[in-house]
DNA sequence: TTTCTATTTAGGGGTTTCCCGAAATATGAT
DNA sequence: ATCATATTTCGGGAAACCCCTAAATAGAAA
């Protein structure tokens, strides 16, 4: 979780999960829509992936980047859990 | 957006704004369930306030500290689109 | 005013983030 | 093997984060 936070604590990272909804993307073709440099990209890419964010795959000499909604949809869980009106107390939660 | 994000990527905030489901709590009485010092705690207090998520009010000597429900609701709504399968494009969002 | 408690600010040290340019790796094509 | 493209890793520097102890402030009570 405190991964996942992290990784959205960035501007440039929350574009470019907006804009993998799109579909995926290869690492290139994103990065030349920041006015960042590619290895700064690269390491914006790192840190989505190793939060689970995102999730790659090489297509030959590219990697394709891909949202992953099922990390984006835990913390929305845990989001929901605190703003929830019946409180889910007892044992649950921050399984992290 | 992006100070919500950064306020939530730390454990003991985190624990902080679940305590504080329960209801107000005085910066102290929360300080003291947690394994760090107090001026440590008022800095992670500031973040989450400075951030919106908490509310601060006194009550003569003491600080009472409330959850601000809306700003979590925000980055609910953020990560919603995120993950929605009609995609809201043109336009909406990244208001910050 | 003095005293007591609650909380914050100040200062400092170690770690991490964020960005860059240069160099290295990986893959496919010639 | 050589070349070209796509992407990452390597250093390094500035800024921010995280934690601490010690000192300062705010308020209530005596």
């Amino acid at each position: 979780m405190t991964d996942v936070f992290k990784a959205l604590a960035h501007p440039v990272r929350r574009q470019v999960l907006r804009d993998l909804r799109d579909g995926p993307c290869a690492a290139g073709e994103l990065a030349e829509r920041f006015p960042v440099s590619k290895p700064t990209m690269s390491g914006h890419f790192n840190i989505l992936k190793d939060a689970g964010l995102i999730l790659a795959e090489r297509h030959g000499t590219t990697i394709r980047y891909r949202l992953n909604v099922s990390v984006a949809d835990e913390a929305i869980g845990w989001l929901m859990e605190l703003v929830a009106k019946d409180q889910p107390k007892p044992g649950e939660g921050e399984t992290e």
